[in-house]
DNA sequence: GCCAACGTTGGC
DNA sequence: GCCAACGTTGGC
């Protein structure tokens, strides 16, 4: 099983969304390194939930995998902004996964605060300049992420997250 | 294949 | 709102 971090803003569609929502397709990432790495991920791997664009920035719960890559449609809407018009569905140009929540973190995990640990240091979420919104984390990054929040395994193994009201 | 112009991301 | 960093586009 892999880890990941995928980025989100709260104001678009935040943590407490996916938790409303159960379980949602993750479309609209538009980079190829980003879709490269949607497309290795495999139903069950854990990704932080990053929110972006917030003040502060950081981690607000874990997020399961829970539908591999497949098409994403909206690169065939027109009416989207993620529509894209060089793509053609014999040949998707983007895909996207499904993920579901899986623990809310009891406090945000600040930006700042994985800043400070040891196991961040060498991660493109922190490197200055780095714009990729799904990335790859090592299981150390994830503990320590994990850990920060106050949680451990035995909360991961509870289960998914009870369903919020929509 | 180069690179200038442009658009976007995302922290601050 | 600013702006640095980065990716993409398209003329040449």
């Amino acid at each position: 099983m892999r880890c990941w971090l995928i980025k989100s803003e709260p104001d678009v569609f935040g943590f407490a969304d996916l938790r409303r929502r159960g379980r949602e397709p993750w479309n609209g990432v538009r980079n190829y390194q980003a879709r490269n790495f949607l497309r290795d991920m495999r139903e069950g791997d854990l990704c932080l939930f990053y929110h972006s664009n917030a003040r502060p920035p950081g981690v607000a719960g874990v997020a399961r995998v829970c539908r591999e890559a497949y098409p994403d449609d909206l690169q065939f809407d027109p009416q989207s902004p993620y529509f894209d018009p060089r793509s053609n569905p014999a040949q998707p140009r983007w895909s996207m996964v499904d993920i579901e929540p899986l623990v809310a973190f009891p406090a945000l995990v600040s930006l700042d605060t994985l800043r400070a640990l040891p196991e961040w240091q060498t991660s493109a979420l922190t490197r200055k300049g780095s714009r990729l919104s799904v990335l790859p984390v090592s299981s150390d990054q994830f503990w320590a992420a994990l850990d920060a929040a106050g949680l451990s395994l035995d909360d991961l193994n509870a289960g998914p997250e009870p369903r919020l009201q929509a």
